[in-house]
DNA sequence: TTATTATAACGACATTGTGTCATTAAGTCA
DNA sequence: TGACTTAATGACACAATGTCGTTATAATAA
């Protein structure tokens, strides 16, 4: 409803045309808001050009003055979850101290995330297989992980933590796993429960890294120096 | 460009009308040799009734005779691969003996398959976004794979095998890991190498299941009863 | 407040794709 | 070959996209 209407007119710094730009912020983040909306209670592949200016009020052709098509705002919606999901990400991916303490921290944050903005990363994920610059849009986020991911995983090794074997494709598949397991339980309502996808989760992703025996534990005796 | 063509006229057991309807067979086959052979070299999203009846002589609106849309015929595609798969995924699924092995045997066999039928299992798997029939195809057809993993988990756990944490989440997340770490890797040109693809998802699958210490192994210990 | 001017909104149009239907053509079998 | 069943066709209605020239409405300066 407001999400984007209250950010409708970010500060301005610029010199001259002080307030003469307003009117148009207010109708793109209204466009904004209705995709917003929309998606939470329909799939992604319904949405239309005019699906989404009907409820702004104002005509479908207008739509074409800020964005291109479907897929640009999609983008832009996407900007928006970016930041929310990689910070309840941080704690594991560059975090100090025990590292299955920090896992569990990060899973807690993923799933947390992921649950209350199901149906919106579900449009994300499906946007993404319809339009090419939007499918690589999101590619380039996913591989944001994979690069945290694998830095991490390396780094461990270094210090004995993980055993060695390459680190890439062992990140890029447990973030798979988390993006579409987290996509399959929470995109569509009714969502699943958390806490069974949180514990599956975490098992994998603890037994895989640093060993079984610590599957069953929230913390470990293995601690991150530096 | 023959799949479909060489098995137009499927053998007829019927008593009367023995090559009666042969020429709408080998036109059905058509269209789908065309799906095959389009999805090989297009995105799913470029799929249209023009592209594919161009390929086939006759004109578009004869589609509608065969197939009510294009994810019909992705449908009867998909009946295609699902037994190619599931066949791959047998050894650990319901063979005998060290599980460790069986499982490595199943995922060879499904990075295989899945390497040589890459772009066409994308083709599905972005087919699942657009229609909401297919859509339920493409999830029942993963659940065959979260029930046999379930009870395979769930018998290796019996035998003290696995230890005892909920089945069916933990299966679901390590098929879905695989399916959309295998359409990631081999569904688009130029596809990826087999080998990092294979030892990760075999790391994975492993030391979740039966303890990272097999990990490195192709085979274990551990073996399976009756 | 009013005039000026920038710019937002509109509605008509061309285009592309879908799915239907009455009609025509072709194939199958006696 | 002729009868007749079934496949193929092309025109049509519909829905959605994206463009463009015109109109209406903001914001600012007098």
């Amino acid at each position: 409803m407001s999400y984007f209407t209250k950010l409708s007119s970010p500060p301005r710094v610029s010199p001259q045309p002080l307030s003469r730009v307003i009117k148009s912020d207010r109708t793109r983040a209204a466009i904004l808001d209705s995709a917003f909306e929309f998606i939470w209670s329909h799939p992604f592949r319904e949405m239309t050009v005019k699906s989404l200016m009907n409820q702004t009020g104002t005509g479908r052709s207008t739509f074409y003055r800020y964005f291109s098509d479907l897929h640009e705002v999609m983008e832009a919606l996407l900007e928006m979850l970016q930041g929310e999901i990689f910070t309840a990400a941080q704690p594991w991916l560059t975090g100090v101290g025990d590292p299955v303490a920090l896992m569990h921290e990060t899973l807690d944050g993923l799933v947390r995330v992921c649950y209350q903005r199901g149906p919106f990363i579900r449009a994300m994920s499906d946007a993404a297989t319809t339009d090419k610059r939007f499918e690589d849009a999101w590619k380039q986020f996913l591989e944001g992980f994979d690069d945290a991911g694998t830095a991490r995983i390396e780094s461990d090794q270094e210090q004995g933590l993980i055993p060695d074997f390459p680190a890439r494709p062992v990140a890029t598949s447990l973030n798979i796993l988390d993006a579409y397991m987290l996509i399959e339980a929470f995109g569509q309502r009714p969502r699943k429960q958390q806490e069974p996808v949180r514990k599956a989760l975490a098992r994998i992703w603890v037994s895989t890294l640093y060993g079984s025996e610590w599957a069953e534990h929230k913390t470990s005796t293995l601690v991150r120096k530096s």
